[in-house]
DNA sequence: GATGAATGAGCCTTCATTCAT
DNA sequence: GATGAATGAAGGCTCATTCAT
C-alpha cells in the first residue's frame, strides 16, 4: 500500500506540472486530480492544501533544473558556448514561469515561505556555479546575478492562459 | 448627466487598467467597480461584457502607446539611440503584458476578434515606422518584426498576479 | 405635451400587451419600454408600478372583451349557433391568459385588488347576459358560471414561455 | 454514501415536482435545494443543469403517468366510463402542466432535446393504447390523437405562478 | 488509504426601480 | 414630460475544502 500511495503521490506532482505549464496556476484542483487518475480526496490527503502541491511541484521542478545543469556540467570544457546555449534551451524546456504565480501564494503563507526560499536558494546556488563558467567564457555580461538570470528564465517560460494558443498568433517570425 | 456618465466610463477603464496591471486580468469585476467608485451595475451598463470592457482598456492602452510613439518622433534625429532607449523604455511602462490573458478570452469570441485585430493592427503600423528607423541606426537585429517586437514587450511586462511584491524579491540586482 | 403623453401612455400598454402574450408574464419593463420606444423612466412616469401597468393592460383587455361581445350582440338572433361560436373564438383571440400571471401580483396588492376585482366584474357581468342567451340556445351546459367560463377561456389562452414554439411540436392533429 | 446520494438526488427531485406543481418553473434551484435539505452545490453536483433537474423531474411524472395507466388497466373490463374517467382524473392530477415551460427550455437544447422526445414517446404510446379502449367504448372522439389528448391534459393542469390562489379565487362552481 | 458527496462562499450577470438632467 | 444613468438585490453556477464511508 506504501508503493500505491507514493505512486499516487508522483501521478498528482505529474499532472500538477502538465496542467500548471499549459494553464497556468488557475487550474481547479478537481483537473489535477482528474488527470491523475485520483478522487480529489486522495490529492488532498497527500498535500494537504493548494500551496502545499504547488510546493511539491517546485521542488520537483527544482530537481529537473539541478539534473539539467549536472547533466551538462561534461560538456562544459569541449564546447562552452553550445553547453550554455544548450543549458537555457533545456532550462527554459522546464518552463518554471508557468509557477510562478502559485508561488506567490505560497511565499504568502508565513508557514511556507521558508520552504520556498530554501528550494529557490538550492537554484540560486547552481546557477551561481554555472554563470560563472558562462562568464569566464564571455557568454554572458558581468554583472548577471543567479536572481535575474532565474527571474528572465520565468518571465520568458509564464504561459499564456491557454485558450487559443492557436487562433491567436502574436507571433511574426518566428525567429525575428 | 452624460457628463457624468463619460466620466464614470473613464472612471472605470482607469480603475481597470490599474488593477489589470497590478493584479493580472483575473480580477473580479467587482474590485474595478469599487476601484471606480461606481456600482457594478453601472459597470456592466457602460461595458455589457468582462470582453467589451477589456477591450476598452486596449484601445486606451494603443493610444498611449501611439502617443508615446508621437512623443518620441521629434527627438529621433537628435540622438538615435537615446531616442530608442527612451521609447522602449516608456513602451515597457505602459505595461502591455498586463492585458494578455484577457485579450485571449476576446480574440476567442467570434464577435470580437474583429476588433482585437484591429487595434493590434495600429499598433503594429506604428512600430513598424519605428522598427525601420532603429533598424538604419543599427540599433537592432534586421530580422525583428513589429509583431516579435510587441511579443518581447508583452511578455516581459506580464505583471505577477500580485499579493506581495514586498515580501517575495524575485529580482536580483535591478540592473543585472 | 398633453396629447404625446397620451399616446406614449397608449404605445406602452400596446407594447406591453404584444409582449405579455407572446413571452408570458416575465418581460423585463424595459423590453416593453423598448417596444413601446419610450424611455423606461417614462413607462414608470406612467404608471408608478409594474402592478399598475398590468392593471391598465387588465383595464384594456376589458374593453376589447366587451366591445367584441356587443359586436356580436346583433348576430345573436340570426344564427345563435354562429354568434357563440365566433364569440367564443373572438374573445380567445383576446388571450385573456397571457396575462393571469401578472393578475396574481395584483391580486396580491392590498391597494389594487378592488381595482382587479372591479374590472373582472365588469366581464363576469357581461358573460352573464351572454351565456344566458347560449344557455337558452342550449349552446352550453346550464351550469357554466361567468366565472367558470372566464377560468375556461383564461386557461386556454395562457401562452408558452415562448422560445421555440417553432422547434417543440406539442400539437398532433390540429383539429383532433 | 451512496445510499445518501442517492436520497438525497431523490429528494431534490420531489422538491422540485412540488415547487414546480405551485409555483411554476421560474423558482430558484435555491428553493429547491432548500426544500430538498441539502446545500445548492449538492443540487448542482446532482443535476449539472437547471435543464436536467428537469428532465429528470419529467422522467419522474412519466413513470407516475404509466404506472397510473397500468393501475387502471385491470378495470376498464368491467367499466369502460368510470375506468376513463377516473385515469383521465388521476392522469390530470399529475400536474403535467407544471413543467411545460421548463420543458421548452430543455427542447430549445441541441444536446438534450433527444431525451425529451423519448420521454415524451413512452407516454404517447401509452396514451395510444388507452386511447383505442375509449374510442372502441365511444367515450372519446374518433380523431383524438394522443399528442393532442397529451397536449390538453398539460394546458390544464398548468399551475398558476402562486402567490395567493387564497385571495384571488377565479372558480365560480368548482363543478361548473 | 482512497473515494465520492456535501457545502458555503464568491463572482457573474440581469432587472426593477429611483434620480438627476 | 421625457430621458438615460445608477444602483442594490437576487439568482445562476463553480470551486476549494471537509466529511463520512
Amino acid at each position: 500500500m506504501r508503493a500505491d500511495a507514493a505512486a499516487n503521490a508522483h501521478a498528482i506532482t505529474a499532472a500538477a506540472k502538465v496542467l500548471l505549464a499549459t494553464h497556468g496556476a488557475d487550474i481547479p484542483l478537481s483537473a489535477v486530480a482528474e488527470q491523475a487518475g485520483v478522487g480529489i480526496a486522495t490529492l488532498y490527503r497527500h498535500f494537504g492544501t493548494r500551496e502545499e502541491l504547488f510546493l511539491a511541484v517546485a521542488r520537483s521542478l527544482r530537481d529537473q533544473a539541478l539534473a539539467t545543469i549536472e547533466r551538462h556540467r561534461a560538456r562544459w570544457d569541449e564546447d562552452p558556448e553550445k553547453a550554455w546555449t544548450t543549458l537555457v534551451h533545456d532550462l527554459a524546456s522546464i518552463r518554471p514561469g508557468a509557477l510562478i504565480p502559485g508561488l506567490l501564494d505560497i511565499a504568502a503563507d508565513e508557514a511556507l515561505r521558508d520552504d520556498l526560499t530554501r528550494i529557490r536558494g538550492d537554484i540560486l546556488n547552481a546557477f551561481d556555479d554555472v554563470l560563472e563558467k558562462a562568464k569566464a567564457a564571455g557568454l554572458v555580461q558581468e554583472d548577471l546575478s543567479p536572481a535575474r538570470f532565474q527571474l528572465g528564465l520565468a518571465t520568458l517560460t509564464r504561459p499564456l492562459p491557454d485558450p487559443l494558443c492557436r487562433t491567436c498568433r502574436w507571433t511574426g517570425s518566428a525567429t525575428g
